[in-house]
DNA sequence: ATTCTCGTTATGTGCAGACATAAAGAAAAT
DNA sequence: ATTTTCTTTATGTCTGCACATAACGAGAAT
């Protein structure tokens, strides 16, 4: 009532979260529906439902049809960590890209990547690897198995100038991914390429990709040691 | 023109999705604006703008005032994961959380830590380091430094029962956050309340947060060998 | 040629009003 | 007591319309 004008969504959403922070509303209480706060904040009820639904999706906020919005008890926050192709990810830090293919044969995938690609075993796959370079020094090595029946074009490019990295997402959409971050130490292979020794730590990014149904390809992505992965989160 | 009424905003996303991966519109090419495509979709403009707005959040879109919108020639593709306290990280995996404290100090904490959290050295903060159970097993190391100056009760609060990880989140609101992740060979004091090798590779999590101006903590989760930080990326 | 001004254009946002939909809770039927 | 049906309520969404705002580009002024 008081509350002079606040109409934007941002500044509703910024009123709420200060009232959240200093505990005017505390985490699990219930706060006032839409129609009210519109009053009060003198705005239109689509401003505060799009300031709050954004909140909501952000996990500040948990809203319920007919129960009305409270604020969440144990606020999960969500971290975004961008995932791109990773030639640009070498060119932001400022260095020259480079690569080279190492390997690419067509052979029958282990049971982790079959697994983590949701397939039965038993089918063949075109299996590429190559490492990413910046400046000249290794940067990355990607371990990539791509599906021949979901993508038959990959049967005739050699991989040899352009990574599969790029070329798969030029080439070939996909709707459906997962992601997992894991350490492991260094395998003989990593140590070789990456030029590390046996006691390096790896952080490793898998990453499954599916076209509607059909899976499409299955990378492992393992960093130089010390590598880290940011993501500033808002709100 | 012949398209059938599309008139809901989801209706409208996955349209132009299933254009963009039907490579009718390429990467890189503009896309007609959203007075045009409502007229062809039988449906406002305000419906057209939510679908596009979500997918230029998403990273699939790139658009700008006046210029128009165009699919992004390269797809930064932006997954989450969800950051949440470590118990509850546990419980889901229907394990039971244990959890017991190692020590508790004030001291003056290294450069890694009052660089991460954007501070001049020298200040005297609170530091704590506990262990997370999951079934009676160590599940994950927490080292964290407390910003006495921003968080004065926590001197005060003696973290013997309950984790300065749930803590913190019921009693010190923050707005901004940073995350990092990386990979380390385990150090002599994980080795030891980890119960690992010296040859074990474990992921951390790095994560610093601020209320307003204040920095309020800084805090590295060191996880069992094998962890693996999992996230589902829609669209 | 360079700088400035200004109209044009596409997106960004706000509003009121309407209807859709999930879900809780009351009332009725069994 | 249990199940079914309904009413009510708060959120979810669509619409048309209006105005705000960024930014490109044409044309004027220098």
């Amino acid at each position: 009532m008081s509350t002079p004008d606040i109409n934007s969504w941002q500044s509703v959403q910024d009123e709420v979260l200060r009232r959240i922070h200093n505990r005017i509303w505390k985490p699990g209480a219930q706060i006032p529906n839409e129609t009210d706060l519109a009053k009060e904040f003198n705005c239109g009820r689509t401003t505060v439902n799009r300031a709050l639904r954004e909140l909501a999706e952000s996990g500040i906020l948990e809203r319920k049809r007919k129960s009305g919005t409270r604020v969440a008890l144990h606020p999960v926050s969500r971290a975004v960590i961008a995932v791109q192709i990773v030639r640009r990810e070498i060119e932001e830090r400022g260095a020259s890209y480079g690569y080279a293919l190492i390997d690419r044969t067509v052979d029958t995938p282990p049971h982790a990547v079959t697994f983590a690609m949701e397939l039965a075993q038993g089918e063949e796959m075109l299996h590429v690897r190559a490492v990413h370079l910046a400046d000249g020094v290794p940067y990355a090595l990607e371990d990539r198995w791509i599906c021949l029946r979901t993508v038959p074009q990959a049967r005739d490019y050699d991989f040899a100038q352009k990574s599969a990295n790029e070329w798969l997402l030029e080439n070939v959409p996909y709707n459906r991914a997962t992601l997992s971050i894991l350490a492991t130490p260094a395998s003989a292979f990593e140590q070789e390429y990456l030029a590390v020794s046996d006691k390096a730590s790896i952080l490793h990014v898998e990453r499954a990709t599916w076209r509607d149904k059909g899976p499409v390809t299955f990378v492992t992505i393992s960093y130089q040691p010390g590598h880290r992965i940011i993501s500033t989160t808002t709100s």
